[in-house]
DNA sequence: GAGGATTGCGCAATCA
DNA sequence: TTGATTGCGCAATCCT
């Protein structure tokens, strides 16, 4: 993650573009004061100008800073390049919510099918449960020979297995 | 929408305008920039003035612009509100993609417990059905003993054990 | 190592 | 008026 930036609000041409960069010092907000005359804290400057000497910085259209010919050209690109890659995160971000609202439908879809399964598992359970009640005591009642409570039922039941399963909601 | 932010490219007009990397406290910004010297120290003033040309430079201390207190203040507290900001959308995007992963899992785990009952309700039915068929066999063969394979009913019950599943969607 | 992709940041316009 | 948003450009990195 980049730190510096370094605005600078200046413009072409003119020599003197220079950058400051300044330490951060945490907690100071105020206000900048100007001091009188006092150097504040560390700023270190940094020479824009790599020209060597005092004299005049003559950069090539190849290679100057700042308003060379090929400055501009990789500024231009990284700006586009930068409107770009926002975009594309916007996108990505809006995608993300769409997903979210789309996989909490399909929760709610679930969910009613599981409710819907349940109940259902419920009443064919009643059902059954009733249908072997109904096998029991039908069991006990007449000479009983080793009955098992599945299996050779000898079910005088009449009817008796009524059983209404509406699942309404 | 914003259009049009000169920062940079707006040519010529400032010839000493600086610009001042600041780490994150809201102090100095301004800078001086000597014409060629070498800069060593950050007197916190900006010499530049930006109505160079044809303008008058009339900047009181709470109205000028670009240079006066009140100016900076206000861009210090926009530069706040615009961390913040943008923290907290990034915050949100960050929300957003947990809840994606969130409701991915949840509907992981209601697909699961659907097939589950799925799968239970179809064990209950299928014994249902095989059920209703002996039950069938027993009536229309009732001379028969030991007809079934696997149970030996004698049911009476006229089948009649009605079951309503309603298996929608 | 050049060049696109990201990212943090400050500015200004605009919204609320 | 003031904080919150948003588009934009710059520069430092990151990543190919």
């Amino acid at each position: 993650m980049s730190k510096r930036s370094q605005q600078t609000i200046n413009t072409e041409q003119n020599r003197g573009t220079v950058s400051v960069i300044q330490g951060q010092a945490s907690g100071a907000t105020t206000t900048s004061r100007p001091p009188g005359g006092s150097l504040q804290l560390v700023p270190q400057l940094v020479p824009a100008t790599p020209a060597g000497g005092g004299g005049k910085a003559k950069m090539k259209k190849t290679s100057g800073d700042k308003d060379s010919d090929e400055y501009r050209q990789r500024r231009e690109r990284n700006n586009l390049a930068v409107k770009k890659s926002r975009m594309r995160s916007k996108q990505k971000a809006q995608d993300t919510q769409q997903r979210v609202n789309e996989l909490k439908e399909e929760n709610e879809r679930l969910e009613a099918k599981i409710k819907l399964l349940s109940k259902e598992l419920s009443v064919l359970k009643d059902l059954f449960l009733e249908h072997a009640h109904n096998l029991a005591d039908n069991v006990q009642a007449p000479g009983a020979e080793g009955a098992s409570p599945a299996h050779n039922n000898n079910n005088n039941n009449n009817g008796a297995c009524n059983n209404n399963n509406n699942s309404s909601q």
